[in-house]
DNA sequence: ATGAAAGCGCTAACAG
DNA sequence: CTGTTAGCGCTTTCAT
């Protein structure tokens, strides 16, 4: 069993295994006409290098690990597409990593793992990235990795990152709605161990500052990135003595949750109340209305991650990538109804 | 950097490498002393086996890989959760490998991604599990497998497998809806590639037939495991002569893009048509109302096929196992509107 | 119950 | 440009 061995295809070609090593590494340094050769051989044997034998004997086995601790079905599969495409092209294996953010042994469980399986490197995801004691232990360890992480701009502070930019969008969500003609907006909270939330908290801030309109705490509820936490929000803003006339969810799943609260009261959407989202997850399109939302390539933000921590593993020069969410504009958000209060239905 | 090795522990401990070997894989040939001083050097020096190594020298690398080929994002996570449940606690690790099903080198790609990284086994979710020509390869070059398909029994055809009985669970939910008094099920097909897809329009049609109703052409529409194909599926179905009272859709997707149809045409669910789904994906909780479906636990089943495949590696004597999926009845099912035509709204 | 020697299949560090 | 010699860290023999 097992497929032919480098020796094999060595003897088949005449030549010794360090040659078939260096062509099956793309190496320069061989004659054309021994690569020629070789690369006849290695054909004829179907010849496929073993990972493990090369990881074990190299400095490290050309995977890198995926990190994550992320609720979100939609965006864990969307970063393993980007990783696993990344990969691909580089010819590096992937592992995932799922892991507890919140663990205190969390950076001595990482170098265990990259150390049990030589990995390459680690591309880590929110809220991973935003453990900065985890971090700063990882890179003692000397262990490559490359964050993504929610900022407004390049931190600058050597950690090669990609950083998006979650409060320029949400800025631009708000704006949407303002332009709208609301005057009143909820802002649905997500989870507190995520940075982005509080971004994308300060985005909604500063477009209605820049409005001239007054920030109310009774406007913004606390939450958790799930459904749940959307409908219970919702039902909070719905029950105030001036509800809001649109609602900014900070994720998909959220104004999922508001979504529902709205038909479940009878209210309409959009003529009721306006929802918009944040991600353009499946759910965005596949409620109804669809929802408004700023759109995350959460697969294009991974793969420019790996990316990058593959040219950091091979000591290439590596900048900082920014990305920027764009605004999805869809049914879910319309100006408000004119004069009268909403009105109920059902 | 990298950790301890096998050698350190055992000049530590005092002993060869290969009794601390031997107590790292838990064999019971060591004295009770001697295992208790080795582990005792584990502990002090932070051992971790190299996974490479262990692979390498081994028969195979105490890995197993998780073959899907499958557009639903939840169901990938749910799949992934339950392998590595399975594999965390009989200390495997775990390769994803997505693919394309309909390839025609399946098998070949299958075979040289065991042989690259020495994976012990593979588990294959649908509908890669239903290819049997490249089983047939796959078992022709002694990989070991698990295949996770639809069916109402035991194949018994000495491929090990979990066996999920789809059919059943769409005939509950179609005796659910005739129960309700529903006269007329529309039924929305998922995708011709997916056996499943056909076991539960197999359930649906029995269903029917066992109450004496007439199957009818027009109320089956084909489409693929997807919302948009729900959603003008249901249109479809709405636009009939005499549309049906409810509506069957093979996914919750699809029952998402027919919720979705209902709502755009002004219909309510479930008082002017029930929606059914299948699956329990947070897709049917999510939405409003939330659908009633077949709850089917993807990470159990995979679990459960994950600790067979294991068993088979080790030789241990393996049976094959059956999943129900149950009914969830939820808000998107009632009895019809009684008399009257539905009204219009909007 | 324990150990010694010989690899697993590859790459690193040197030669030539 | 190409080959040689050592390992990588573990598990397999097979002894003892």
């Amino acid at each position: 069993m097992g497929s032919a061995t480098l020796d094999d295809v060595a003897k088949q070609a005449g030549v010794s295994a360090k040659t078939v090593s260096r062509v099956a590494n793309g190496e320069r340094s061989v004659r054309p006409e021994t690569r020629e050769r070789v690369l006849r051989a290695i054909e004829a044997l179907d010849y496929r290098p073993n990972l493990l034998a090369r990881g074990l004997s190299g400095a490290h086995a050309y995977t890198i690990g995926l990190v994550f601790d992320n609720p979100n079905a939609y965006y864990i599969i969307a970063m393993q597409q980007g990783a696993l495409a990344a990969c691909d092209d580089m010819h590096f294996g992937l592992q995932i990593r799922p892991c507890d953010s919140t663990a205190s042994t969390l950076a001595e469980d990482l170098r265990d793992f990259v150390h049990r399986s030589r990995i390459s490197g680690l591309v880590l995801t929110t809220p991973v990235s935003e453990r900065t004691r985890a971090l700063r232990k990882l890179a003692g360890y000397h262990i490559p990795f490359v964050r993504i992480i929610s900022a407004a701009r390049d931190p600058r502070d050597d950690i090669p990152c990609v950083y998006v930019d979650d409060r320029d969008a949400a800025y631009a969500i708000t704006t949407h709605l303002l332009q709208l003609g609301h005057m009143r907006i909820g802002f649905l909270q997500g989870g507190k161990r995520h940075h982005a939330s509080a971004e994308r908290l300060k985005g909604y801030k500063d477009a209605l500052q820049h409005y001239g309109l007054p920030i109310r705490d009774e406007l913004m509820v606390e939450g958790d990135y799930v459904f749940d936490d959307g409908f219970r929000g919702a039902r909070r803003l719905f029950d105030l003595a001036e509800p809001p006339t649109a609602i900014f969810g900070c994720n998909d799943e959220i104004a999922a949750g508001a979504l529902a609260a709205a038909q479940s009261a009878g209210l309409s959407v959009p003529y009721d109340v306006s929802i918009a989202g944040f991600e353009d997850s499946p759910f965005s399109r596949h409620s109804w209305p669809p929802l408004t939302t700023a759109r995350q390539r959460a697969d294009i933000i991974v793969e420019r991650a790996t990316r990058m921590l593959i040219a950091r593993i091979r000591d290439e020069p590596v900048d900082n990538e920014g990305f920027n969410p764009e605004l999805v504009v869809r049914g879910s958000t319309a100006p408000p109804r004119p004069k009268s209060r909403q009105r109920k239905r059902r």
